[in-house]
DNA sequence: CTAGTTGCAAATCATTTGCACTTGC
DNA sequence: GCAAGTGCAAATGATTTGCAACTAG
């Protein structure tokens, strides 16, 4: 049995090709955040036969599961992202779309002390940052 | 002239119907945060004559004009407020919706550091969290 | 076998846009 | 008067859903 496939046993998710390959696309491909539209293209790109509509229930059946992240970044359309990484934050290209991710001790401490204050007892939480890329400034 | 009709000069916006009322319900309006639809049915409940089109170009040009600022909440739709005050982030009570606002000089200040360490020209940035306000936990 | 899953197309939701008709200045 | 603004409806883009055919267990 493939790793894909015991990802989606533990998930409680039957293993149909559909997933199967959704999984193998959002775990090997280089970009770490892909929209619905992405994972379709690359899934046309290795010709599978596997229509759009599926491709956003079986995110959304991987987001329920845990699976994956599913991120509201600006400009439209929703981001999912494998969701076995540690907690990190977003800075994200608004010309070319390109997603950098990264971690701060201080930030993070601070936020909970901000919290803390507040009396606010933390969830979750996320810091977007949107401007132009060194390539695209 | 009444406020409204000032402010809308001062941003360099020609004074119509749809804009005055439009910056009336956003700035008389409980909730700090409203969607298009949310102005949109408050204008049908004060019985003005205005379409759901001209409210979303109302809300961009008053977005350009620097007067309200649009957030993309989880869920699939924008929210727009009024931007009178300084830059702040939020902190969402996922129980009952209260948003506090809150704005913290080294939070911002190390933002910018990280942008810097990656080349980023920042545009824009915001954080969220979200959690069980004092009331609710 | 049969409940869950998929493909496809039609439906929906939020938002944008084209165009003929107003309106502010 | 005329450019800018608006109403309306049709277009768009992202996402969802109904349903008959299909497949994993």
């Amino acid at each position: 049995m493939t790793s894909e496939s015991q990802e989606l046993k533990d998930a409680g998710l039957k293993i149909t090709l559909p997933r199967v390959k959704i999984l193998q696309i959002l775990e090997s491909s280089p970009a770490h955040h892909l929209s619905a539209e992405d994972v379709y293209k690359q899934l046309l790109k290795n010709e599978e036969e596997i229509g759009i509509g599926t491709v956003y229930r079986v995110l959304t059946q991987f987001e329920d599961a845990g699976l994956v992240k599913r991120h509201h970044f600006e400009g439209g359309h929703s981001v999912f992202e494998i969701a076995k990484t540690d907690h990190h934050d977003h800075m994200v290209c608004v010309k070319c779309g390109r997603v950098e991710e990264f971690a701060d001790e201080g930030i993070e401490r601070r936020q909970q002390e901000i919290a803390d204050s507040f009396g606010f007892q933390l969830t979750d939480h996320n810091l977007n940052m949107y401007g132009l890329c060194p390539r695209c400034r």
